[in-house]
DNA sequence: AGACAAGAATGCGTGTTCTGATCGTCGAGG
DNA sequence: CCTCGACGATCAGAACACGCATTCTTGTCT
């Protein structure tokens, strides 16, 4: 799981970025409101933490233009503790949540849980590219009807580019989605389970872009 | 299954948890608005027991956020038994059921029972899979029409695993559903438990999926 | 006191994941 | 068009984690 984080007070930023990746969570910290727009515009990720009281553009304007652009990633706003236009204009603005500070990280990590169980609960089930077939509620693949068995990591691979197909994936992203914490990044397992999948799925399904990472085709779009 | 409990007068709280503890839920209790708010959101429940009478926010209220957050779970609002006015606002905010102050513990399980099974889209109390099969009214198993005995746990985690047949179901969530808060995530309790389950029902009854957790497939589907 | 259930602890077997080495391939530049 | 270098693919064995069984402790109910 991946978390934007867009806070100007540094050390509130710090500590909220070691507290989540302590829980679990790949963390990228913006400290204004242009470079967390950006980063919210271009990067992926599974929710976003977000401060209204920025330097330069304001939180809520930020989330404004996320909206407008499109974007559906959840989103959790801090705000002061008694003002209560925030609320109400950061809800209205699109905010999926909101935290009043100061609060207990414990409170803020069990609301990004429940966010994220929410946001991903009501996404379809079945992710499809061509002939492969994935069920998330079952855990199932299947390629052209057929069953295939995949492993755990195998799995979440194929899981997280059909997510994202269409689009090229990094290693090192795949590398944050899949695993929690920090992980040794001079480690060629993602090349190992490409290779498995391509074994089991077909060497066509996962195609490689050299020098920048894997991209999952759908031939029906 | 997992109910949460709001009610600000302590002796009916208690006795309320106790008795549905009793009646085989594991139950949560808030003692005000605010609290229960904040549980109802971020954790997970079949069901909600609400009482409208709540000191520092109103019942109604809470109510009206959890269903503007997009909550589902359903909710049995506890009401004062001449105040149709609130059974009435109860039901405009999202209320599924209502059960009048002073109550038959009886009834408001009874009624809980219903809720719950509603919600799963199961209009029968009957669960089954293939040749096993349990009652929930009368808390009985059979596998291929032979009685089978189970303890409080194991009939606990079966209903789970048969209300979300064909699913995968993680260790945490079935932590989640079939303890309270407060309990010891490492524990390999789960395991021990499906463990015996196979021991009384059959080998085949729960499938493994490594990595993943377990599911309960159903031979008819 | 005895029986039973829940949960904690332990050890073990097996399948999975990771590592490091080697092989293959693509593409840029001569 | 060929060569070389860099990057990716593949393989095999080692390390590891996972899930299972079993035992033991504790607590509860009869």
């Amino acid at each position: 799981m991946r978390v934007l984080i867009v806070e100007d007070e540094p050390n509130l930023g710090q500590q909220l970025k070691s507290t989540l990746e302590g829980a679990g969570y790949a963390i990228d910290l913006a400290t204004d409101g242009e470079e967390g727009h950006f980063l919210g515009s271009t990067e992926s990720y599974d929710a976003i933490v977000l401060d209204l009281g920025l330097p330069e553009i304001d939180g809520l304007t930020v989330l404004d233009r996320w909206r407008k652009e499109g974007k559906v990633t959840p989103v959790l706003v801090l705000t002061a503790r008694d003002s209560w236009s925030d609320k109400v204009a950061g809800l209205d603005a699109g905010a999926d949540d909101y935290v009043a500070k100061p609060f207990q990280t414990e409170e803020l990590i069990a609301r990004l849980r429940a966010l994220i169980r929410r946001a991903s609960g009501n996404a379809s089930s079945e992710l499809t590219a061509g002939d492969v077939r994935l069920d998330t509620r079952s855990g199932k693949v299947t390629r052209a009807g057929e069953p295939v068995k995949l492993t755990a990591q195998e799995y979440k691979l194929l899981s997280y580019l059909l997510h994202h197909k269409g689009k090229v994936v990094s290693r090192t992203e795949l590398i944050e989605h899949i695993y929690d914490q920090d992980f040794d990044r001079d480690s060629n397992t993602i090349e190992v389970f490409v290779t498995r999948i391509r074994k089991k799925l077909g060497q066509d399904v996962i195609t490689t872009i050299r020098g920048l990472g894997y991209s999952l085709e759908d031939p029906d779009a």
